[in-house]
DNA sequence: AATGAATGAGATTTCATTCAT
DNA sequence: TATGAATGAAATCTCATTCAT
């Protein structure tokens, strides 16, 4: 049916799965789920849209593939921040910096943050998976450490988990701030500076 | 074609923009832009969907209706607050407890302000109207205050706006949490608590 | 976004379901359900494919509704047929003759016998429909008829069940044929003289 | 690129087309032709999807084989039929009892026969060349039986034709119940005993 | 001013077919 | 011969938008 012209396709190597995963990041996170194409998901993996088929099983799929593929490394963070046994003061300081440099800076993260927020009305399962896998380790190891810091009396009484609340808030607003006001002019934050100068501000507030 | 008989009670046509505002709030808040269908905010507006072009030329018109709609009482709130000439903490303090209990705590906000960040990407006039007119006077405000405080001695030396997003942080966060986490169970946040327990600690880090 | 030109539609009266169902007839009738392209069944109806979903769900459902449509005139006529108390052999013989002449005949009934045969396997419930309105009461009706003229002594023992199929046997052999080899070049059968000749023969192999 | 070691085990290349017909049948048959995935004939002949197009040329090609393939064992046994020169009713007693007993209750036959009825629009050579190769043969046959035997004052004057058709009537039924009305529940046909009495039956009502 | 039936462009998804290996 | 990953045309279904009434 078709005349004959230069091959229809080639078979490449290398890991499809990721960089279709990585393509559909970067759609996802420009454009929303909805918004989306898969088109433009397929084309930027350099497949077609019926390869796409292959490895997930519609659009909800792939999209759920990348919420996921974007926590693991965080996982490993957060276990590794949990298991690192230090007195409270260093731990929070080397964490919330560690957070701002490493994590609220990259777009991968934010993007994917962002998407979580958005859709979440139309998959919740999504900030399930998050709040369960990234939110409430962090917030839980944060509160732990501030109340055994009370107890050992480096922190003034107040309710550990508002504390937690308290010092992850800015690292929000900027992720926010990053996707939401900087794309329309807003003078970017300094993330690590905001981070530095929080941390001043709220672990002296926070001594008894 | 009807026989003339008494006239249908009819709505004065000047509360119907009000009345679809209010309905496509709602639906857009819990469906997001594009899963926000007009036959339903039609519906609950009570009226047909071929009304509703005729007050909005589009969807997106109408969705950036709802977000204008929404801003406006926060603007008077926000020169209430500038013209109100009091000395720091306690201008700090009015504002943020009343920012938490009676603008975060507003579902009707965090809805649109989820919605801003969700379409951010495909309505950045959003985004850019958001931040001109609530975001970046807000930020300015409590940067001028802070840096005459500190001019004044009250308030150590930093970057004023970075004390200003330290301020504000948590309130972002807070609605970030109730609008993506809660629905998906996570232990709500009790915002005017988290307020003051932060401004206790915010407070007393930024003294001299 | 189009340039202006002649109007795009037009309400028109008429029975728009009924003018779809019948279209629809035709292209399954035709093509099976799987080869009928809605938007073939939209242009004989005089409509637009999106006009299809207003009265139909899916293309499935408005399948069902045509092999309903279909059956509704029948089970008026097994209804009538069962309600006309006469002796045995002139009620087989009206009712059958009745059935060559009026049903069999009918290419709109032929063709949805065959949509049923066609599509039992991905439609069992047009199939499970059919059989417990159509041809188990007409079945039961015949049987039930026999049993009493046996019991009468009017016909010679046997189960009247399969006296019953031997009956229907040469009718539904008539509808495959017409639908199945006529259109490629069979000689056409004479249904009404097959039925006449057929219940001159069974009819004197029955008696006692 | 396999390092040279003992030889996988391999068919026989000349079984392969047997094979693949014989998934075949049993996908279409299950599935129809459309809904039948050449990907799970593969699977079930062993082989990949690429290897069907070895042998057949295209979907429709392969569905022409399998009717093919099922119709030669049928031309044998009409042609043997047609040579065995025997008076009438024994001929036609055997006849049909045979049928009732192999091919009609013979899943495969009833299979194939439901695809040609079903895809006879779409694929109409196949209902040709199944009228030619086995309906016309075997009506003829009967018809020429029965002609011979009115000659020699057995049977009644009559249309042999139609004789032939009342006689084969109620296989074709039982086929189709088969196929279409007992997978939705009905109460299956004991086609042998069927076969029986309706020779019974119609053999005594063709008598002069 | 208001209605709501009708439109049709456009998106996801399927799967027979191809061809580099 | 054989494989199976990849293709891409084509089909169903959605819904913002229109406009005769």
């Amino acid at each position: 049916m078709l005349p004959a012209g230069e091959p229809k396709f080639r078979r490449r190597p290398g890991d499809r799965p990721a960089e279709i995963l990585a393509a559909a990041l970067e759609v996802f996170a420009e454009r929303g789920f909805h918004s989306a194409r898969l088109e433009e998901v397929a084309k930027r993996a350099g497949v077609s849209k019926g390869a796409l088929y292959l490895y997930f099983e519609t659009k909800a799929d792939l999209f759920r593939a990348v919420v996921r593929d974007a926590i693991s490394p965080n996982i490993e963070r957060i276990k590794a921040m949990a298991e690192a046994q230090v007195s409270f003061e260093p731990a929070v300081r080397i964490g919330l910096v560690m957070l701002a440099s490493r994590v609220v800076t990259d777009r991968r993260v934010s993007g994917v943050v962002k998407l979580v927020i958005a859709e979440s009305r139309t998959h919740p399962e999504l900030a399930a998976i998050w709040h369960e896998t990234v939110v409430e380790p962090g917030i839980g190891l944060m509160s732990r450490l501030i109340a055994e810091a009370q107890v050992r009396g480096e922190v003034r009484e107040g309710d550990p988990r508002l504390f937690a609340f308290g010092l992850m808030g800015p690292m929000v607003l900027s992720m926010v701030w990053r996707e939401t006001f900087e794309p329309v002019g807003a003078q970017p934050i300094d993330v690590v500076k905001l981070a530095e100068q929080h941390l001043d501000t709220v672990l002296q507030g926070m001594r008894p």
